[in-house]
DNA sequence: AATGAATGAGCATTCATTCAT
DNA sequence: CATGAATGAATGCTCATTCAT
């Protein structure tokens, strides 16, 4: 006897292909890019028809950006630190937070990889421009969270200017970080060397608070010269 | 009966062609990517028709083969340091190397981005991943061999421990400072801190030999260890 | 065990839905022509998805065909002349006859546009054809009852010459009056010349009976008779 | 031995197959119209496939702007009526411009069809309405100019009248020779009697110079009374 | 050295339609 | 009555590539 599917149930088989749709997408376009992954491939991959895809998504760039949204959610969920785990040292915290970092990008490596080639390709349209910046927000927000959080034992006010004066750069080395395997494993030495890096500019911070003039040299970033 | 033209009589009207069809090619993959940069698209913006293309270089792969050559060519050049150029400090040395590559980045974007998409594509057949292994590790050497001449100061066996034990970190915090801006200018403030990192873990190398056992903690790289 | 609602019960919210599918499939297929307008395109206008449409309707054709039957119905009703008014003259009352087809033209533009879209256009089933020719029919019935009804006082004899006669020309200069404007509102002074063109036709069909040898010349219409 | 192709034999090969595509689309366009008409069946009716229609006409609407352009240079061509046969009377001179018209119609149905289901259609994009709007332009020209040349025999000024206030009509006229038989031959009765009907109102315009008082009644197209 | 013309495979997308609920 | 979900076939169009000239 046919009974009613409860609302809060909805069309369970929808849902379930439409993740089936989303996995093979994050899958193949963290692969081979967004657009060498064609709908049809797609389509191969989950074992749906390409219109069932457009019934779900409506376009193509309506899947990635669909993509985008789960993995975001999803990766930040892995990258951001337990609030309970709060050792007294900055060096450990530091430690605590580039490993949950790391970690996110062993556990999500194709919604990275996917993030890395739409941050090159200029082609997309503007909508997943705007994915793409969204998400790279939210991740310098994450290290500048982490960032305070870790120096915090320093006092607030070092710990402020700690994060104001590295999150970029240590959003770069995490960049790097990932780029080096291209989306594979992340080398633990690297990322050892990460940390030490990160470690040794916070105490350059803290010890020295001439920023513009200090000891960088940098030939060739100014029009030659020094400084 | 049509002999092939010299080499050392390029043609000056087909040499012209070539190069349009190179310059355009190297645009616009290094903008939208290998896969999204088709042969019409460089016809149009090289002002030739698809049949030239293929008459000049074969293929689409054969013609990112060539892009790659060139631009491998031309950013090395940029990147290399001039030999006498040699401050005695170390890490004056340093700066030199790593304004030598913020100025590779500078001028040639568009090669480094599609080196990046190439990268991180699984797509391209195996030609094209040879060839950017072949660039990824040409660029490894030139690092190495900057990171040894600038610490030589130190004398050759801490200056080779040095560039033993950083070339992989010094050549990932460059891949970061590329990536963070997406192949935008590098941001001297970036590269600023990648200098002064990369001189303090030199400077760990040298005062504290017991590499692996050290200081750094990274929760969750090594099998478990902290957190 | 579901018993189908009885029609004289019709269920107000089915009619309703029935109704606005029939609004948006006249209006789009009269502005765009049958194929042209697709079932989701419907759905979109109408508020109601796909499989509504065909719970009404059973497929494309089958809504054609309401479609038609519907707008016939309308158009017929507002074309034919009230019987109350009957002015003594022809002339007046083939103007009260051109007036009535003219307002039918105002009043129903989207109607007439898709008959006219089907006339022409060979693709449909043969059910769509057999509609068309159903309503051709029909106004040709409308046409030839107006010209007797307005000749009648010259005699029943006289005035079935007229219809006899003149109704196919009339027919085909009330579509040319509606098709030079493409279904907009019919000109009126073109109106006024269809007026005055049919009232000439029907005293030369009084004066002169000699039909076939008449004064017209049309050369190219015979098999090559002048020129 | 190859010959070099002289310049003025272009592409002979080339130019057939354009000429293929056309013939097949007029064809095709002019018997189910454009919506109805897809790329892929001109494939199949011309032998070439998609690919090449596009090469020689870029899109689906500049094949169609093709057809029209070609359709309406024959048109004109066969409509026009030669200079050299000019009979002394009105009469028989408009009888020689409906037989042109007339054998216009005959020669190209296909052509006439398509212009009146873009003149139906609003949907197409708007250089489609562009080039129909040219087509009917032309037509009105040429209506024109068949009126004036017609009616010269009673002198210039009169003439000129009889085009002024019956273009407009007469092209009507000619639509509803037209949509009558839906693009097949022309009743001869028909046009018949709208070569009469034309040059009664030529002789109304003639003999009665008060226009916009005149004996017209049509009921219903001001708003109810009369005029 | 170069190109106009062609082509089969594939592209993203929409089609009319069905059916379980 | 109504709809969310699905589907195979077709849509207009672009793809990389070839080849005679």
């Amino acid at each position: 006897m046919a009974v009613p599917v409860p609302p809060h149930a909805p069309a369970a088989q929808g849902e379930r292909s439409r993740e089936e749709i989303l996995d093979a997408a994050e899958r193949l376009m963290g692969t081979r890019g967004y657009a060498a992954t064609s709908i049809s491939l797609l389509a191969k991959a989950s074992g749906l028809p390409p219109s069932s895809i457009y019934w779900h998504f409506g376009s193509k760039s309506g899947l990635l950006g669909a993509v985008m949204q789960r993995g975001a959610r999803r990766f930040f969920a892995a990258a951001t630190p337990d609030p309970p785990a709060s050792p007294p040292e900055p060096r450990e915290r530091l430690a605590l937070l580039v490993g949950r970092v790391v970690s996110g990008m062993r556990e999500h490596p194709r919604f990275l990889r996917l993030v890395a080639f739409l941050l090159l390709g200029g082609d997309g349209g503007h909508d997943q421009h705007e994915a793409v910046a969204g998400v790279r927000a939210e991740a310098r927000g994450l290290v500048r969270r982490g960032l305070l959080w870790a120096y915090l034992p320093w006092g607030e006010p070092l710990a402020r200017r700690v994060a104001d004066e590295l999150t970029d750069t240590a959003q770069a080395l995490f960049d790097g970080l990932f780029l080096t395997t291209a989306g594979g494993t992340p080398s633990a030495a690297v990322a050892r060397d990460v940390e030490a890096a990160l470690h040794a500019l916070a105490e350059q911070v803290r010890d020295g608070p001439e920023r513009s003039g200090g000891p960088a040299v940098s030939a060739g970033l100014s029009p030659r010269g020094g400084c």
